[in-house]
DNA sequence: CGCCTTGTTGAATACTGTCAATACACGTGG
DNA sequence: CCACGTGTATTGACAGTATTCAACAAGGCG
């Protein structure tokens, strides 16, 4: 609960009221275990919440092919905010971790995003970074190589997690095997291995089973070619005390 | 003006007095020329719609490769529909043809959206799709072919302008070069004239200049190893007298 | 202990990119 | 009307990146 909480909350500072119509929403949860599919055979029309653990959601194409679309951490929104508007792709979204997730009704979602502007405010915030993750990856795919995607994924990943408060100064869990992380990121299994040990040489990550740190984030987002700004998260400590722009939205 | 209303109109009737406040939104407009980058220098708060013309946004790395995020088609926004809410990104929106831009300010469009309920409900439901196709892009790049990936461009982008009246029986306008294609597509510009080379050859596309002709959709289709339905439209004519089931959404 | 998953390695292959040259089309100016 | 220039398309040769296949190692768990 409060991975999505305190995610909302960089968008808007939220009063008691606030959290508990949130807290309410989310009163509906399912728990799963590792490679569980989420949701189901549940009601059509239902926004899953990731409150602990990890999840994706892929796609298959019909010779085997997998490509993860995305990666959900405590506090994301599985599906589309105003996904209930269109009937549901197939896309299977699976459990990483043992985790629990909320099946918010989608009309709930609505209503409350209707009544309360702060509250509307927060979630329609976080699906524009949501969006510009996305992008981000189209970017990566279409035009990083095979390293500076590794490293862009890295950073991302542990930037936000940063953001839902599940870092620990460098250091993060990523629970992703060889595989997974070439169905992210568009590779083999053998390739993501050898590209590992390059990123592992060049001293940029340490990975060891599903904990990851990073020893100097600055010098990995240099080798992923990537301006973190997208994400609304502090990628840096202030090395000058410079005022954040980030609060300035319109 | 007629593409964004036909658009949206897919998704429930809009009324006179509904097309009109639309209309109204929009009546701020700029003219751009082939390359001329819109909205450059305007106000922040603004989500530009492509009324008439071809537009795109692209990601600049900093060697020079470039990554199209998104291609824009008449009556398409070009920003996310809550994207005022956040400062907006550094990317390069620019016109692909002679092109004329609304640009909405980001308030009248959340003012206009809180107030009738119908509107809201087909702007955000194409925003859905827009997130959709986001999706499949991802796919597509991370585990398409070269060869898929240009099939799957084609039949998307001809669907796509099917969807706002902008393609007659089996053709379209599509004005990108081949190096245009290689940026949306992840490739070089000497591999996708190669590929190009194929998927004429297979008798699959006809392309000559911005002139694209596909015989048999479906079979482009397979090729790419798509199912459109993520596209909301119909992508072949009824075969049987079916019933869709796109208007069954929640 | 043996099995299963995950990670690692090598060799061969396939796919895609780069470089460089050439062809083609269109519009401009002579 | 033709020469020329620019942008786009096409081709060939070669290099580089990533995949496939196959084997083996390492670790966790019953």
């Amino acid at each position: 609960m409060s991975a999505l909480l305190r995610k909302l909350e960089r968008f808007g500072p939220l009063d008691r009221d606030e959290r508990a119509a949130i807290e309410r929403l989310c009163d509906n949860v399912v728990h799963c275990r590792p490679d569980d599919e989420v949701g189901r055979g549940g009601p059509a029309g239902t926004v899953p919440v990731v409150l602990n653990g990890f999840a994706f959601r892929a796609r298959l194409l019909s010779d085997g092919r997998r490509q993860i679309q995305r990666l959900f951490i405590p506090g994301d929104l599985c599906r589309h905010i105003d996904g209930f508007l269109l009937p549901q792709s197939d896309d299977t979204l699976q459990a990483l971790t043992a985790a629990t997730v909320a099946m918010i009704p989608g009309a709930s979602l609505a209503g409350l995003l209707e009544g309360q502007p702060r509250i509307a405010r927060a979630f329609r915030a976080q699906s524009v970074v949501a969006d510009a993750i996305q992008d981000e990856w189209v970017t990566s795919l279409g035009r990083r190589t095979a390293y500076e995607r590794m490293a862009h994924l890295f950073c991302e990943t542990f930037l936000r997690l940063r953001g839902a408060g599940l870092s620990d100064h460098n250091h993060c869990e990523l629970p992703l095997t060889q595989t997974d992380l070439g169905d992210i990121a568009g590779l083999s299994t053998v390739h993501v291995n050898r590209v590992l040990q390059q990123l592992r040489r060049d001293g940029l990550i340490m990975l060891r089973g599903s904990s990851l740190t990073i020893p100097d984030v600055a010098q990995l987002l240099k080798a992923a070619d990537l301006d973190p700004s997208y994400l609304q998260i502090e990628a840096l400590p202030d090395p000058a005390g410079q005022p954040s722009d980030r609060a300035s939205a319109a």
